[in-house]
DNA sequence: ACAGGCATCAAACATCTGTTTTATACAAGT
DNA sequence: ACTTGTATAAAACAGATGTTTGATGCCTGT
């Protein structure tokens, strides 16, 4: 194998993870990627055996990232009482969310997958998505003093990342005058909010009667 | 005018909405609502111009019906103290939101819209969205006791927006082994958890030391 | 030096999709 | 009865898109 098959292969790598992120799998032609990757439009096919299998190989890699994320996450609040622990995952998670860095492709690329699923998806949820919902429904469930089946744990861990994801960069943001949180002081402050605004949401549903 | 054209004309609107609140514009083809509708291939282009015509169409109805929405959940809150307004806004939104029946489609269209937009996403914003985000603002701009333009507003009507549309049935939570909620009973435990976890989320928000 | 394998490329292919065309059938008005 | 307008139908068209093909050139091992 020679040095130069390598090098395109990259390239196609390196172009597909920024595309298939922004705009997602299905709006991504074959011959976007190698445009950008300046190879032809038969190198995928070459290299990857097809558009999917690039795709694949390109999730896979965003997946190992977001378990990472989870991980690291974790490790921030290792030791620490439930609520400082959610209030570090909200962070670290947000951080590589919204971070427009060199990784910044990673979670947009997560996020598209789960709006407009592909067969890749299952392979996703089983290893990076599942243990990430566990580990925040322990810490919910701990916060509840409940086990983590409850359904308010459910809904409480759904509220979290639903109000995560909502501070990626949208038409539908842009369109109604917000601008994007880049800045690290604006995602430290976004992360405050869910996190604090969360924590409370989480008291008062483990202080409210089960049913009125 | 004769009376077979409007049949299918109607016909194909019927199609289209369910169509498209399934699987948005881009992944509806015009064979598809033609099937669906028993019409021909053509029909599509003779009635509405273009695809993009048939979807104008679809979309304004339920950008009409949105606006009725946020006008019932604001007559419903009328006198109230802003925490009962939010209660019912978002009650009113979720019964809508959810419902399976006759009138399910239009939402699920809407949010289809705002994940994957196409040129018709503004007019959307102008006649329904934004009217909608203003009535939130203010409601939250009064249990904060501030100006609606405050950003701690932004960000918790953002959240409450947020967690509405996580409930929508969608393939990353089939995968995850929720099932959807559609029962009256459910749709209501689920409209009191975001009440009163975002009421609750609100009022730490407005407690919180401006920048610690 | 040469033969084999491999990456690259231009071109072609097959399919899908929105749209247009052309012809036909039917209803209404004169 | 004849013309006219309109809805429907089948077919074709044009462009996009994933994939395949066959030729070409380059590197490597012998």
């Amino acid at each position: 194998m020679s040095g130069r098959d390598r090098e395109t292969r990259e390239r196609l790598l390196r172009a597909a993870e920024r595309l298939f992120a922004e705009r997602g799998f299905r709006r991504v032609t074959v011959r976007d990627i190698c445009r950008r990757a300046r190879a032809n439009v038969a190198a995928v096919n070459y290299h990857f055996g097809s558009k999917l299998g690039l795709y694949r190989e390109v999730l896979q890699y965003a997946s190992d990232a977001l378990r990472a994320t989870t991980d690291e996450a974790r490790r921030a609040g290792e030791g620490c009482a439930a609520d400082e622990q959610l209030r570090r995952f909200v962070h670290v998670y947000l951080r590589r969310l919204l971070a427009g860095g060199a990784n910044g492709w990673i979670h947009r690329l997560i996020n598209q997958e789960m709006a407009d699923p592909t067969p890749a998806l299952d392979t996703l949820v089983e290893q990076a998505l599942r243990p990430r919902i566990e580990y925040l429904s322990r810490v919910v469930a701990a916060l509840l003093d409940c086990p983590p089946e409850d359904p308010r744990v459910r809904r409480s861990v759904a509220s979290l990342q639903a109000q995560s994801v909502a501070y990626l960069p949208n038409p539908l943001a842009a369109r109604l005058g917000m601008r994007a949180t880049t800045s690290p002081a604006a995602i430290d402050e976004v992360a405050r909010h869910i996190a604090e605004f969360s924590l409370a949401g989480i008291r008062a549903i483990g202080a409210l009667p089960p049913r009125p």
